[in-house]
DNA sequence: ACCCCGATCGTA
DNA sequence: ACGATCGGGGTT
């Protein structure tokens, strides 16, 4: 099931959490998500909202489920997903995919072939989407979204933890760099 | 027009 | 531990 909307218009540290175990979907490319980090609002110091809008974090403050895609350091691009509502700038990082090569927010995001070019891409279809394929033998524990009543398509969920840390690259944001908003499993 | 620096990565 | 590399954003 491709992740609605109804799945990113909700609080962001729940979508972050959530999106641990789905599947990250560009073209003919996908891996399981397995680390990601929240950004939230413009009180967060190391959001790049922080100082309000600008041509680059525009896409933040769009309702959730927008392609937040930026360059960093001159040399890697980032993957965002936007979340909660229009107005609200926030949105979750794709830290790293189960896949080689794919450890990293920069190194991802060349593997896929995620430039500046998909910033604002809508991702609640293709080409660029999230996808949730509900486990046999496993799956990450009390994730599986559900939309409007319909249950969990099945599988017999095994708990897999959710480990919690202070964000990555933020130190520059005193107090906020402590904040535990990076999830991640395995 | 200028300056500083970054939500990273690869190599040393 | 550090250099690569360049655009964004604030300031002049």
């Amino acid at each position: 099931m491709i992740l609605p909307r109804s799945f990113y218009t909700r609080d962001t540290l729940q979508v972050a959490r959530d999106l641990l175990g789905k599947y990250l979907v560009y073209k003919d490319k996908s891996a399981k998500i397995i680390e990601v980090e929240a950004y939230i609002g413009q009180d967060d110091k190391a959001c790049h909202a922080a100082c309000g809008k600008t041509k680059r974090n525009e896409v933040m403050f769009k309702k959730g489920g927008f392609a937040y895609i930026y360059l960093i350091y001159g040399m890697y691009n980032c993957l965002n997903i936007s979340t909660e509502n229009e107005g609200f700038p926030a949105a979750v990082l794709i830290r790293a995919l189960d896949l080689p090569g794919a450890d990293g927010p920069g190194k991802l995001c060349r593997l896929f072939g995620l430039t500046r070019v998909q910033n604002g891409l809508d991702v609640t279809h293709p080409p660029l989407y999230i996808e949730d394929r509900p486990a046999r033998h496993a799956s990450p524990a009390r994730n599986a979204f559900v939309a409007d009543g319909q249950g969990d398509a099945g599988g017999e969920d095994i708990v897999e933890k959710i480990l919690k840390t202070p964000r990555i690259g933020v130190d520059y944001a005193g107090k906020d760099a402590q904040l535990p908003w990076r999830f991640l499993i395995k």
